[in-house]
DNA sequence: CAATTCTTGAGGTACGTAAATCAAAAACAA
DNA sequence: TTGTTTTTGATTTACGTACCTCAAGAATTG
């Protein structure tokens, strides 16, 4: 059986009281009693029953998540997510808020943490731009010891709790290892689309495919990355215009979104099509892969990235660390022959 | 605030412990009585708070792996995993017990599963071979209300309440899309090298595999499966036989375990390599991948199936069900750019 | 009709923790 | 020393559910 407080307090040759005061931080208690209670926690292993500590507090966990808003599918497809997280609520006994914010825009971010009361808040999940305000105004929240995580895109210079997204610079790699293989062996240009610099998620995408194509298929050029702001229009003109003019292209890589503007601009065309490897699993990407304009995407799951960081966030504000490797968001590749 | 039992009580104008009667399916209460309860338990959307229950009613879950004996790298693994979970017992309130059996040995399945009580256990997860037999003796717990989960292999035709593993069949599918693809337009052999077929998972990838193949890259013709029991020196013979009598394999695509045997048949070769594929990232498989002697491994994260199968238990156990969404294991595609 | 069985209510205790009150004891200052 | 402050103990209630007992009421049987 696992120790109880009524344990420790016996281990430790005091009262009850006195060990929930040292357990939760009240004030009254001399040095050396906390450290006989201690002591006595650590002999004996023991952890606070969550649950029943949760039932006691009648805890609740308010938590905000933070999404630009847009036409972007893959933010609706978060959101929607985090809808159906939700309605898990009264199980889970969180209670999530969904504040939307304009996409690109960093003041709006900032706006929109600055409006929370770090008090009335149990966590904070954030899909951030990488700016110095951007991280000023999260480091607030984690001054105030309420956790807050990043999600899809990081603040790779800050001190959030954690980082619910996939390794960018992995996904990166991933797609300049299919490009170089499936380009076998021919030389030419990969152009490299991006929505926007300002998202270490690009940043990062983008860095590690240059690494891998320089690296290991030096055949193969870099053309980019062209900055689109995910907007399917501008992706549609940069590449139309890009096969145009450079007919030695043989093979794309849309690291951001707008993949709509991307097959808009390959499915008019005539003659050999370039190889290309996307992001994000969309009705459209899905179309795209199974009629052969796509050869591969590459994919995040954000249903798991939501779950994950309720699960993380949960655990940091009851002061626990989370399962590490049960966080860890897996970057899924799919073709067209292994689509869900 | 989600409604209680006292909540119920007075919307179906009874007492306490006539809705615990019928919550807990104890007798005595009238059908008719029954149904004002469950009535009560729908208008107020109900839903029994599972930590409460689980405190009051002192709940472990006693639950058993059933995983097969020998030097297989990935079972071994999985087992660390499964022993990692269960440090986490005492707050996850389970007691997770490990029953290693002989490999592709169904009987010693059929046997160990008889040696376990159903009134005893809480749930069993057991990696499974697709015999009647096996089949047969899953179904006496099922029969018993006894949830039981497949790990990482499945019971096709049995009622177990879930398959903790990937989709062997889209596994299959993404080797042939991309060994197709790492081709590129060559004729030639693809040598498939299996386990076992007794094993639906390796059964499930094979005919992916063929599928795919046959379909879409018409040029390459499949060389077997050869089935090796997973054994590292019939792997390593397999191959190096076949390499040397049939000149013309371009490619390989070991579904089953034996790496070591694959690398040995590859490393000691000159001249052009086949391209290979294969199955879970090992030491061995890591190694090879990152001095190219593979291209890709397909890998399942058995500490995510080992999670999984804990949760579906508990929740299986507590009448409850699983989040669907969050139980589907992803296949991971791992290349020599993207290890972890 | 009474005797019997079935159904329901009322109330209590327990699980492990939180949080509060009040009194007693100990430590400290003047 | 006395008075004051700090520290500690003892005890209680609560959270939502499970499970138990005992008694009373209702329905059914002969």
């Amino acid at each position: 059986m696992r120790p109880t407080v009524h344990d420790i307090a016996n281990e430790a040759g005091v009262s009850l009281a006195t060990v929930d005061r040292v357990l939760n931080g009240r004030p009254g208690v001399r040095r050396q009693t906390v450290e006989k209670v201690e002591g006595a926690v650590r002999r004996l292993g023991y952890v606070r029953d969550v649950a029943a500590a949760n039932l006691a507090k009648r805890r609740v966990y308010p938590l905000v998540f933070i999404v630009p808003a847009g036409p972007n599918s893959f933010m609706r497809n978060l959101e929607r997510e985090i809808r159906a997280a939700s309605e898990r609520s009264p199980v889970e006994r969180t209670m999530i808020r969904i504040e939307t914010v304009p996409p690109f825009d960093p003041q709006a971010i900032v706006a929109a943490l600055s409006r929370l009361d770090p008090e009335t808040v149990a966590g904070v999940a954030v899909v951030a731009t990488d700016t110095a305000e951007v991280r000023a105004a999260a480091e607030r929240f984690i001054e105030a010891g309420v956790p807050l995580v990043t999600l899809v895109s990081d603040l790779p210079g800050s001190r959030r709790s954690h980082f619910c997204g996939i390794d960018n610079r992995a996904a990166g790699r991933t797609a300049a290892g299919l490009i170089g293989r499936f380009a076998a062996g021919q030389a030419g240009k990969v152009l490299v689309v991006a929505g926007s610099l300002t998202l270490s998620d690009h940043i990062d995408r983008a860095s590690g495919f240059a690494d891998v194509l320089a690296s290991e298929f030096p055949d193969l050029e870099i053309m980019g990355p062209v900055e689109t702001n995910d907007d399917g229009a501008m992706v549609r003109k940069a590449v139309a215009g890009a096969l145009e003019h450079q007919p030695d292209i043989v093979a794309i890589y849309n690291l951001g979104a707008g993949n709509r503007g991307l097959i808009e601009a390959l499915s008019g065309r005539e003659g050999h099509q370039p190889r290309v490897v996307a992001h994000e699993l969309t009705a459209h990407s899905h179309q795209a892969l199974k009629n052969g304009l796509f050869d591969a995407i590459i994919n995040q799951d954000c249903g798991h990235e939501v779950r994950s960081a309720i699960r993380v966030l949960k655990a940091r504000a009851d002061g626990l660390d989370p399962v590490k490797a049960q966080e860890r968001i897996r970057i899924d590749v799919f073709m067209k022959d292994n689509l869900p």
